[in-house]
DNA sequence: CTGTTAGCGCGTTCAG
DNA sequence: CTGAACGCGCTAACAG
C-alpha cells in the first residue's frame, strides 16, 4: 500500500496524493477529500523511510542515558520526549550503561539511524576520546543535560551544583560541623562539581578537607550500611553527610539511625524518595523540568538555525525537610 | 557522502562497497581491508533510511508506556533496550499518558515510523476501540507486557496477580483480618487484575467484600495521607492495606503511622521504595526482569518467524518484610 | 570475486 | 490546479 496505490485509486497523480499528504494548499477541496477518504478506507500510511531518504530527516533525535531505571534520568526523559512530541519528533532511547565502551557503541550506533540531534543526559565519562563527539556534532547538534563540553555544535545545560554544595558546607561550618561525609555514585560531571564545592567550601573557611571523607558507594541500601560501618570501624570521624544523590542519603540516614547516631543529611534531586524517607530528607533541587525544558529550547533554536547559548547554567535549590534545617 | 563516493574513491562499484558493509563473504580481503579504510578515513556512515526503505525494516520497534518517570516502566524499559541493543535494534519511545487520546495519537504516529513491532506496557486503557489495535497487529507483531487482548497476532506477557491478591487476603482472613483496603491509582490491566483476586478471596471465605473499601488514590504522598484520613472521619473501618503499588504502601504506611495505627501493609512490585520505607514494606514481587525476558524471546521468535504463545503468564513472589509477615 | 541494473516510496522541480 | 520525471542511498538479483 504505497503512494502509486491510493493515486490509482483515485484517478490521479502521486504528486496530487503527495500535496494532500503534506497539507499543500494547491489541491482542489473536492479532489482533496476524495484522497483523503481512500487513504483512510485503504488504511494507508506514508512511509517514513521514503520520506526521511528524500527530505535528509527521520525527525528523530537520539537520547542517550546511562541507565534509564534510575529515577532522575527518566524523569528527565519523559521531560524530554513529551517535549520532542510536541514538535512531531521520535525520540530514539539508548541506554548506555557506565562504561565508556557501552557510550562509544551507542554513539557509533545512534549515528547510523539518521538522527537530526542528538540528547546526552549525566554524561558519565571523564573527558577523553572526544574525537568521536566532535565527529557527530559536527553533522548535528549535541545537546549535554547535566554535562559540559566545548566543542562547536555543543550545547551544555547545567545546574550548579558546585556552589550548590559550598553552600551547603557554608552552613554546616556555622553549626560547627567540620567533618562532611560526601557519598557519591558515579563519577560523572555533575558528581565532579559537587567535589569542586566541597572542596572550594573548605578552602574558602580556610579548613582542611580530607578525601577519606569523600566516598564512593553502589546505589544499594545494604552497601552504604556496610560503608557507613566501615567508616566508623576505621574511625573516620564525620559529624554531616551530603550525598550525591536521595538514595544514598536515605540509605546513609537508615544506617545512621539503626546505630543510634544523627546528623545532619542533605541529598540530592529532591526526588519522591526524599519525602518517602522517615524522617523526610532535606535535598537539593536540581530543577530538572527547567533543565529539561532549557536543553529543548536551545535544540528547538539550533534546528531551526538561530543561534542559541552554548553553555546554560541554571541555579539550584534548596529544599529543607526534617534531615536538615538551615535554621 | 554515500556509498556512490566511497565507490569511486576506490575504484569499485557499490555493489562491492555495500557487500564490504554488509559484511559478505564475496569480497576479497584485500579489497575489503581498502574499502573499510577509506569508509574510516571519510568518516562514511551508511544511511539508514535508504537501506530501510530498501529492506522494508529500520530495525526499530516502537515502545509505547503510559508514564516513563514511573520506576516500574522504566525498569522494564531497561531491559526491553538491553535486550533490543543485542538484536542491533533501536526503541522508539512514546509516553502515552493516561488519556485514550494519548494512546491513539501514539498508535497513530508510531505506526507512520515503519517500525518492525510494538511492545506496550501496562496498557491503561478499557478494552474499547480495539479496531486501531487490530490493524497494527496486523501490519506487525504486538507485545503486550502487563496486559491482555485476544487479538491475532497480538502477544501477551502477564504477571498472575490476582492469584497473587487472593492468596494475601487468605493470609489476612486467617488472621483475622476481615477488611482489607485495597488502593489502587490507574486502572489498568494489572489492577483490574488484582481488585478480581480480592474478590475471589472473599468469595471463596464465604465473606462479603464492600467496594468502599476498594480506592483509587493519586501517587501523591500528601493525597495518600488525606484520603486515609477521610477514610477514618467517614468512619470506614480497615485492618489490613493492599496497595497496587509500593508507593501508595508508602503513603499508606506513612499516613496510619502518623496517627498511631499499625496494622499489615502490602505494596507491590518490590520496587526500591520497599526497602526505603521504614518499616521495610512487604511487597509483591511480579519479576518484571523475568516479564521482560518472556516478552523479548517472545518477540525474537516472531519476528523470526517462529510461532509464540499468545499468552504467557508467570506466577508472583512475596518479598516478606517488616510491615508484614506470614507467619 | 565484481559490476550493472532495477527497484524501495516519496518529495520536488518543471511543464502544462 | 495537476502530472511526468528525476533523485534520495542502498540492497539484491543477475550477469559476467
Amino acid at each position: 500500500m504505497n503512494i502509486y496505490d491510493i493515486a490509482e485509486q483515485c484517478g490521479v497523480s502521486i504528486a496530487t496524493v503527495s500535496r494532500v499528504l503534506n497539507n499543500s494548499p494547491n489541491v482542489r477541496a473536492q479532489t482533496r477529500e476524495r484522497i483523503l477518504a481512500v487513504m483512510q478506507e485503504k488504511g494507508y500510511t506514508p512511509n517514513a523511510c521514503a520520506r526521511g531518504l528524500g527530505l535528509g530527516s527521520m525527525r528523530q533525535v537520539g537520547v542517550l542515558c546511562t541507565h534509564i531505571e534510575d529515577a532522575f534520568q527518566a524523569t528527565a526523559v519523559a521531560y524530554i520526549e513529551e517535549r520532542l512530541r510536541t514538535q512531531e519528533m521520535n525520540a530514539i532511547l539508548r541506554c548506555t550503561g557506565s562504561t565508556a565502551q557501552g557510550k562509544q557503541e551507542a554513539l557509533r550506533y545512534i549515528l547510523q539511524q539518521q538522527v537530526d540531534a542528538l540528547l546526552v543526559l549525566d554524561d558519565a565519562y571523564p573527558q577523553q576520546d572526544l574525537s568521536q563527539i566532535e565527529a557527530i556534532a559536527a553533522r548535528m547538534p549535541v545537546i549535554l543535560l547535566n554535562s559540559h563540553l566545548e566543542i562547536p555544535g555543543v550545547y551544555s545545560i547545567t545546574c550548579d551544583e558546585q556552589t550548590a554544595v559550598a553552600e551547603l558546607m557554608g552552613h554546616l561550618f556555622r553549626r560547627q560541623r567540620r567533618d562532611v561525609l560526601f557519598l557519591y555514585h558515579t563519577n560523572n560531571y555533575s558528581c565532579r562539581e559537587k567535589i569542586n564545592g566541597y572542596h572550594r567550601a573548605y578552602a574558602a573557611a580556610g579548613l582542611q578537607s580530607d578525601d577519606k571523607r569523600i566516598l564512593q558507594v553502589n546505589r544499594d541500601l545494604d552497601d552504604i550500611n556496610a560503608c557507613i560501618k566501615q567508616l566508623l570501624v576505621k574511625q573516620v570521624h564525620f559529624d554531616a553527610v551530603i550525598a550525591s544523590d536521595d538514595l544514598l542519603a536515605l540509605g546513609a540516614q537508615k544506617a545512621l539511625l539503626r546505630i543510634g547516631l544523627n546528623m545532619p543529611i542533605v541529598g540530592f534531586n529532591n526526588s519522591a524518595l526524599a519525602r518517602c524517607a522517615t524522617p523526610e530528607l532535606t535535598s537539593v533541587d536540581t530543577h530538572l523540568q527547567t533543565l529539561c525544558a532549557t536543553a529543548m529550547d536551545t535544540l528547538d533554536k539550533v534546528l531551526a538555525g538561530e543561534t542559541a547559548p552554548t553553555h546554560t547554567q541554571i541555579p539550584c535549590q534548596l529544599m529543607e525537610r526534617d534531615s536538615f534545617r538551615i535554621n
